[in-house]
RNA sequence: GGAGGCGUGCCCGAGCGGCUAAAGGGGGCAGACUGUAAAUCUGUUGGCUUAAGGCCUACGGUGGUUCAAAUCCAUCCGCCUCCA
């Protein structure tokens, strides 16, 4: 599987076009072509590299679009390197808000790598995935090296940097170790002898940079490749962990469906595309039926939550995550399983809106009465739309409370 | 080294002595509708409370002035700009 070899019998043509397939740029598209045909000539396998966060290990399905594309790779038997940045993770993030980053024990990297390794191999084959680390080469590069780097680099090709300019213009800080991240991600490319790097289209900028630091330093320049950015469930901003918007690739199935569901049906296209290995051919084919009114919208959406589950967990982890969707959601029926909350019984009745607390269903007092008021809690399949109401205590008394639309929990009095 | 500006609730952003728990927007939550946790519409959005008032906490930190401060003063911290 380390050999072109194992390009699953297509040609140069064809693996050209599979591997470029949903990318956005591909820089040039004339270079990956040679090396492709080297790579087969010589029977020496392309490597390719994409970077991620040390800090932030969990996937989310933003990321998957790209690892979808290292996959690719390896089913053309080229070698992936999933480069983990605890160096440049270290000395500060390009797109960073946060002021500094506190640097990462080993012994954090390495748990942060062993969550990487879990999550990644569930896409990813791990015969031909290295993972590596960008602070074996940038640590021991020192400061004089660094400054060696920097001689090759001017600021105004840095200050090219879309996002750079802006902040320049708008008079929004820019920390100097900033103008460092894109010469050493850049250098990553140069230590590794990179064939072929990916990212975002956020990305662009820095993966260039590694063009040009490899022509600087006598090698030949990497292949770019940058892959559409994938927005989160608001449908507008990217999909991060810290604005909260993202599929987890860790998360549990049912609450991938639920968030599936929930982005809307113009974004589920996207989705499609990004999440899923359809060709674009059968996803305009789903498009028209549903165009056509031929099949619902939801119909669709379902089969992409299914898709996106049978990829993270399998095929029966989906079916059952759909089951329970339609209990919830359209049959307006309970859970087939609630948590069950155990309070201590009381003489007296109790507030519903202090149960409704205590049994962890609403933050306070307030924010309960607040959802009783506006018709949000149900016990046993019973409105309560007074917050004066109370409930019998006692010990052996049980209810099956509803807030909202998707918190359930049976509480039970001992 | 000098001059000036800014810091408001989850976020953005108004307010510039009392009527301010603080406009407006975003986001969140709830309801209606729906074969969706789509779309749309409506409501709601600090906490405690015996629900009627009331109380507590909140406008970068601290200390003042005042019957009364997010609003005035002093000082500290943080950020930004311009000139050298």
């Amino acid at each position: 599987m380390t050999t072109p070899d194992g390009n699953a019998g297509l040609s140069l043509d064809e693996e050209f076009e599979f591997l470029r397939k949903g990318c956005v740029d591909l820089i040039e598209a004339g270079d990956l072509k040679a090396k492709l045909k080297r790579a087969r000539d010589k029977r020496t396998p392309l490597l390719v590299k994409v970077g991620f966060d040390p800090t932030a290990p969990d996937i989310h399905l933003g990321h998957t679009v790209v690892i979808r594309k290292m996959r690719h790779f390896q089913q053309m038997g080229h070698r992936v390197v999933f480069l983990i940045g605890d160096f440049t993770g270290m000395i500060g993030d390009p797109s960073g808000k946060k002021a500094t980053r506190p640097a990462l024990s080993r012994e954090e990297i390495a748990a942060n790598a062993e969550t990487y390794r879990k999550q990644i191999y569930k896409l990813l084959d791990p015969e031909t995935t290295e993972i590596r680390f960008n602070s074996e080469w940038l640590g021991a590069l020192g400061a004089e090296g660094m400054v060696r780097l920097c001689g090759k680099y001017t600021l105004a090709r840095i200050m090219e940097r879309d996002d750079f300019r802006k902040r320049w213009e708008t008079h929004q800080p820019i920390s100097m170790h900033e103008l460092l991240y894109p010469l050493a991600q850049g250098y990553d490319s140069v230590a590794l002898k990179c064939d072929v790097e990916m990212g975002g289209t956020d990305q662009l900028f820095n993966l260039l940079v590694g063009r040009d630091l490899m022509r600087e330093y006598g090698l030949e320049p990497q292949v770019v490749l940058t892959m559409p950015l994938l927005e989160g469930l608001d449908g507008v901003e990217k999909m991060s962990k810290s604005l909260g918007n993202y599929i987890g690739i860790d998360e549990a199935p049912d609450s991938i469906f639920g968030k599936v569901m929930s982005i809307s049906d113009e974004m589920m296209w996207k989705y499609y595309l990004l999440s899923t290995d359809r060709t674009p051919a059968e996803i305009e084919g789903i498009r028209a039926e549903v165009a056509s009114g031929a099949r619902h919208p939801m119909d669709a959406k379902r089969d992409l939550a299914k898709s996106i589950i049978a990829d993270f967990h399998d095929a029966d982890a989906a079916e059952r995550a759909e089951a329970e969707f339609r209990r919830i959601f359209s049959e307006r029926q309970a859970p087939t399983d609630i948590e069950t909350v155990e309070l201590p019984a009381g003489a007296e009745a109790m507030l519903v809106v202090k149960v409704v607390v205590a049994a962890g269903l609403a933050p306070s007092n307030s924010e309960a009465r607040r959802l009783v008021e506006q018709g949000g809690v149900w016990i046993d399949d019973e409105k309560v739309g007074d917050p004066k109401a109370a409930i019998p205590c006692g010990a052996g008394a049980s209810y099956l409370f509803k807030v909202g639309k998707r918190r359930f929990a049976r509480v039970s009095f001992a």
